[in-house]
DNA sequence: CAGCATCCATCTAGATACTG
DNA sequence: CAGTATCTAGATGGATGCTG
């Protein structure tokens, strides 16, 4: 258990995820951690929990500014750990969709809290921003 | 205090937060997201919140891989956040202590979520992941 | 439409060397 | 100890052309 003194704010009274006793558990989920913590595939994830089954166009619409090269990459990457499966209808012009897993969503539910927290200290980042930028110039 | 609206549930199933709705709101919080989501700001909130304050280099070790160049990096964006404090002792040899601020308390909490989901998934990824290698070889 | 391939500019990460 | 400076290798983004 951490040691940790007061400041049990808003969120998540302490995270203790059992993974941290086991340091076999501990690597394995870094990894996971590695390729889940990447700005597309949690913007991505989002638009698709939002917005439902997309395609591919449709995503890189959604999520703005992302080049094809990187939507294919990290759509691919994201289907390889069964976030999202990916059907082709054998059509002309093809069609293909996209959707969450219900790992993909579940994922999706665990970083709900991060959204939510984003939303509610904008200004306080805004603030820190600032104090950081005044202490840098002297 | 926040002005949290609604949304009471920590991790809910459907995660409609707030910000989906004000476009202008969703691009500051989207900016957030694309700065928070990154695998060494996650890896060090995670340390910094487990074991408390601590020294540059034994953040280094905590972390394992990381270049002292992207751990400078790091902290230093965090720090911009305002998601951690930087206290420099005027001694020889220098010492720098790092700790999260109330801030990044919080958002470690709201990390909470994802670290459970990747340590209870990681055998489902696993099965995910060979699926794909195998559907990919033929 | 949904991609893969390629060339190129740039941004980032990592390794190494050096300093207050 | 806690960095900064520098160089290089790789990731990424954009533009463009091509295909089923």
């Amino acid at each position: 258990m951490s040691d940790r003194t007061a400041t049990e704010s808003l969120f998540a009274p302490t995270c203790d995820h059992p993974a941290a006793e086991d340091p076999a558990v501990e690597a394995l989920v870094r990894t996971i951690i590695e390729q889940v913590a990447d700005k597309w595939t949690l913007l991505i994830l989002e638009e698709l929990a939002e917005r439902g089954t997309m395609r591919f166009t449709e995503i890189g619409r959604a999520v703005g500014d992302i080049s094809q090269k990187m939507l294919t990459k990290t759509l691919r990457d994201m289907e390889r750990m069964g976030l999202v499966s990916r059907t082709v209808h054998p059509v002309v012009p093809p069609h293909v969709d996209y959707g969450l897993t219900d790992l993909g969503v579940s994922l999706g539910g665990a970083f709900c809290g991060v959204w939510l927290w984003a939303a509610e200290n904008r200004d306080r980042i805004e603030v820190a921003r600032t104090a950081f930028a005044a202490r840098e110039k002297r």
